[in-house]
RNA sequence: GCGAGGGUAGCCAAGCCAGGCCAACGGCGCCAGACUUAAGAUCUGGUCUUCAGUAGUUCAAGGGUUCGAAUCCCUUCCCUCGCACCA
């Protein structure tokens, strides 16, 4: 019984049948379809979110192969990286937070928990986990291509690809600054901070000044405001030190001095100096020569920059107020601001003029970063240097900046200083992360001009599902640069010309699909006899294949397993990939493979909702999918998260909606159990025929374009409403013609590749051999659609609606309706209207008929009615319309049909041959009525 | 801030690219009726306002183009995703 479907037992058995047969060989006879996901982490417990990423690759494989052709859907699981390390670490330390996710949410045995001290557990466990789970769902994958990243097969398929990348120069070794965790003696990635994760790193100049033999370096992003200055700041409580950096002798606080190390700079500590010791004394503008005497400050933060500022009051409005105060004291009342810069809409002194336009008192004031924001930008934006600024005069600032940073960093010995945009960035560790330099990182180099370039070309190539993601694709490879492609900790697989490092997960998930096509049978051969000559014969078809470790026979099957089934055709991801992954994808495929290789489309997902809110795992926001399965049963949280929202949509799991698909289900199944019994003919199974063929173009057409939910709309409630009016046309007593038969098969069929463990049941209790699973999609058949009959049915309904909308209104007890059949010179002028391509002309049109004309005001009439009428119906309907339906005949036919329905006499009567002044508002298609 | 995508009736969600088939597909929820001892399930109808099957006002807000706009253009507000050493 239909309610038995959903218990897990069912399930069981069908899956125990299934067992082995998605798997999948080439096979020449049939044409072949590979599509394949992201591969998920296995570090936790699969929701109903990731349901859906899996899910509608499993629909999509399941319709093509119902199409007939040999699907492979494979999947493995990415085991790269560190955060699992982490989660041991934590777990080994008894971390609260940890042992509750892993223990309540996630439900992991106890036993099985105290072994999580292993990463390398941790991944097998839910690796298992997403296996059984998948299966539980009724995923057609062929599991016997399962793999995980970290095989010593998969690691020397990484050690290969990459052996021609880096032969093609595209990695590079290179600095790189960094957020970096000086505890953790790591860098630091967004995940990895408690706090300050908006920080940016910023770039400043160190502009030099002479002071003796030392030197001062300021830290400024405006190295171009050199003209301007009139003095440094210096704090006065700060003790600084004097000390050896790159071989010079430099004056810095002691933070700048630890920064610079972290920087690749070597710093020597020779002595110290207090900030009074530098206050009054007088520094050289080694750029322009004069002199700037060193002011007290004790807004000089020695954690920022060099501990040492530039002082340009002209221009900056914290340097303005902060001398505008000391000359109200009466000191220093001989420097005066030099501007260097001029911006439309500011007077010579713009900080002067920002500062007295928002009448700030103080430094103190809280618009003071609101304010001098927005002079940078207008002066980046609009300025331009005066006739101050020498060699530079007459630049914008922004060209200028650029000039300056140049000259002074390549010809004055100035440096590159990185500092946080922040200084509350704290690591989970519970550290402060500072920026590092990294010297030998190595980088995939997506900066490469030539390789966007092969990048660009191939992606108009690319299918996109949907379309509009193709433009975000675009920008992104403009806008990626080079990649850190290695770590220094977690799993992997090691670079193998820099052993000390690791591949980075995203490095090393760019072309496993390819790897899925063997990997099944690489398994099987030692991970030592995989040299790169092997796998430049299985993917390159290069060398020679009788003088390599592995036989000849297997490296033939190896190789041409991999090309019967890629270039694969469809790849599916979440939106948030698009960035990253997706695009790195293209990038190495063009690399390695050749043009005819290359991927041929990808469907991009949208994000997944539970109850209106984020899922989140830290957050406690999930459900997990195994729970759902086994609450509602698998096809119903499959048909729900088909059903939702197409592919690309944000999708939105509510459980009390979940309810009502299984309903739907099950209302499904008693329908083709009542038909069991159908036989014979009735006069409506031409009608329902002629639908059903509708409902299979239109249900075949939205799967081929991913749409699933559309698909799904057309493959269950379309034909379940169609059901249900044929249903109610029946003659009394019949439970339906054997028409039922066919109609039931396609419609089982239809909804297969979403319900496959309903279709499956329903496909042997309707007689059927085999796995509907593998069953012929059904196919459209032109000669069962009839127009006429569909068109009476129409005609049927509407005026059925008619009747009960005035029967509502009305509100008398009723006994008969009479239906006014239009005459035929309405007729005519319906046929005359449809065919007017200017609505606006129609009454002109109509009276160049004699006929017509001498009907007068009534045909005028009559003609704006039908106007109006014809808008409201569809083109095709209404040249059916024109071309003539005999409303009379259908009538009469259906009389009794209508009498049963509304309980009510029904006479049919032309109109013309009426005095009721209603029988006048008859039209074609749309009979007056009369309630009596 | 920058890049991309969105905002449609109680909720989810079509339509928008190719302006009139739109009071706006479909589903859910809710209301009423039928069936039933009853509940559930199922079926039928209703669900902006108004009304003998009509008409009026709607498609984030405000302007504009057009005989005509949810659909095209401009402005504003709000939401989602990405912005990089990472799953």
């Amino acid at each position: 019984m239909a309610k038995n479907l959903v218990m897990t037992e069912v399930e069981q058995e069908i899956r125990n049948k299934w067992n082995t047969v998605f798997q999948s060989n080439p096979d020449e006879s049939k044409d072949k379809l590979y599509v394949n996901v992201a591969f998920p982490y296995p570090s936790g417990a699969m929701h109903v979110g990731h349901g859906r990423t899996y899910i509608i690759p499993d629909v999509i494989a399941r319709f093509w192969r119902m199409q007939g052709k040999q699907v492979l859907f494979p999947m493995a699981f990415h085991v790269t990286g560190a955060p699992v390390l982490g989660i041991a670490k934590r777990i080994a330390k008894k971390d609260e937070k940890t042992l509750k996710l892993y223990g309540d949410l996630y439900r992991v045995p106890k036993e099985t928990l105290a072994n999580f001290t292993d990463p390398i557990v941790i991944v097998n466990y839910f690796a298992d986990e997403y296996e059984r789970v998948m299966k539980q769902l009724g995923l057609s994958i062929d599991w016997r291509r399962r793999f995980t990243t970290i095989i010593p097969q998969y690691s020397k398929f990484i050690e290969w690809q990459y052996t021609h990348i880096y032969g093609q120069g595209k990695v590079i070794k290179g600095e790189y600054p960094v957020r970096y965790c000086p505890a953790c003696d790591q860098p630091v990635g967004d995940h990895d901070l408690l706090e300050g994760d908006t920080a940016e790193i910023m770039h400043f100049v160190f502009v030099m000044y002479q002071f003796g033999e030392y030197q001062i370096p300021c830290a400024t992003l405006r190295p171009e405001t050199i003209f301007g200055v009139t003095n440094l700041w210096a704090n006065p409580e700060t003790t600084y030190i004097k000390a050896e950096v790159d071989g010079k002798k430099w004056i810095i606080s002691s933070d700048a001095a630890d920064k610079l190390r972290m920087q690749k700079h070597v710093v020597n500590e020779l002595s110290t100096i207090p900030g009074t010791e530098l206050i009054d004394k007088v520094a050289k503008n080694i750029y322009t020569g004069s002199d700037v005497p060193i002011l007290p400050a004790s807004f000089v933060d020695p954690d920022m920059g060099s501990g040492l500022v530039m002082s340009v009051p002209a221009h900056a409005p914290f340097d303005y107020i902060a001398l505008r105060d000391l000359q109200e004291k009466g000191r220093y009342t001989d420097i005066m601001p030099i501007p260097l810069v001029t911006v439309p809409n500011f007077g010579r002194i713009p900080a002067k003029d920002i500062v007295e336009k928002y009448k700030i008192p103080n430094q103190d004031d809280p618009r003071m970063d609101e304010l001098t924001q927005e002079l940078y930008s207008a002066e980046f934006s609009k300025g331009k240097l005066n006739e101050a600024c020498g060699p530079h005069a007459g630049k914008t600032v922004r060209q200028a900046r650029e000039d300056v940073t140049r000259e002074f960093t390549e010809e004055r010995g100035s440096i590159i200083f990185h500092e946080m945009s922040q200084k509350r960035v704290i690591c989970r560790c519970g550290g402060r992360v500072y920026v590092k330099i990294l010297d030998d990182q190595w980088f995939l180099n997506y900066g490469d001009p030539e390789w966007k370039a092969q990048v660009h070309e191939q992606l108009p190539k690319v299918e996109l599902v949907p379309p509009e993601v193709r433009i975000e694709f675009e920008r992104t490879i403009d806008w990626l640069k080079e990649w850190p492609c290695s770590r220094r900790v977690g799993l992997g697989t090691h670079v193998p010309w820099d052993k000390k490092w690791l591949f980075e997960p995203l490095s090393d998930s760019t072309i496993y699909m390819a790897y899925y096509t063997i990997s099944h049978r690489i398994t099987k051969i030692p991970a030592e006899k995989l040299t790169p000559a092997v796998f430049d014969y299985i993917f390159l078809g290069k060398g020679d294949p009788t003088a390599m470790p592995v036989d000849e026979a297997t490296l033939h099957d190896l190789r041409s397993e991999f090309l019967y089934w890629y270039p694969y055709d469809y790849r599916f991801s979440a939106k948030d990939l698009i960035s990253n992954h997706l695009t790195f994808q293209l990038f190495h495929h063009k690399a390695i493979f050749p043009d005819n290789l290359q991927p041929k489309g990808m469907v991009v997902f949208g994000m997944g909702l539970l109850n209106g809110m984020k899922m989140s795992s830290s957050k406690g926001n999930v459900f997990l999918l195994e729970d759902a399965a086994n609450e509602f049963g698998a096809d119903t949280v499959r048909m729900f998260l088909v059903g939702s929202a197409e592919p690309w949509q944000d999708f939105d799991w509510r459980n009390e909606l979940v309810l009502s698909v299984k309903k739907q289900i099950e209302r499904m199944w008693q329908l083709i159990l009542d038909s069991a019994d159908a036989a014979g003919t009735t006069p409506i199974d031409g009608w329902l025929e002629s639908r059903m063929q509708h409902r299979i173009m239109s249900t075949t057409k939205c799967f081929r374009a991913f749409q699933t939910r559309q698909a799904l709309q057309e493959a269950y409630n379309g034909v379940a409403s169609d059901l249900a009016w044929y249903r109610r046309r029946l003659p009394e007593g019949s439970n339906g013609g054997a028409v039922l038969k066919d109609v039931m098969s396609e419609w089982i069929r239809l909804m297969a590749p979403v319900i496959p463990y309903t279709a499956e049941e329903l496909w042997a209790e309707t007689g059927h051999e085999g796995f509907v699973s593998f069953a012929d999609w059904p196919v459209a058949d032109e000669a069962k659609i009839n127009k006429s009959v569909e068109i009476s049915e129409e005609l049927l309904q509407r005026t059925l609606d008619d009747i009960q909308s005035i029967l509502k209104l009305v509100q008398i007890e009723a006994k008969k309706v009479t239906l006014f059949i239009a005459p035929q010179w309405k007729r005519e002028i319906f046929t005359i209207v449809a065919g007017v391509e200017d609505k606006r002309n129609v009454v002109k049109t109509v009276m160049t008929h004699e006929s017509l004309r001498a009907k007068g005001k009534e045909a005028t009439d009559a003609s704006l009615q039908t106007v109006k009428l014809i808008h409201s119906l569809s083109p095709e309907l209404v040249s059916a319309i024109a071309e003539g339906v005999n409303e009379e005949v259908i009538f009469k036919a259906a009389a009794a049909f209508i009498e049963k329905e509304c309980k009510l006499t029904v006479e049919i009567l032309p109109a013309e041959e009426s005095a009721q002044p209603k029988a006048k508002a008859a039209l074609p298609f749309k009979p007056a009525l009369i309630v009596e």
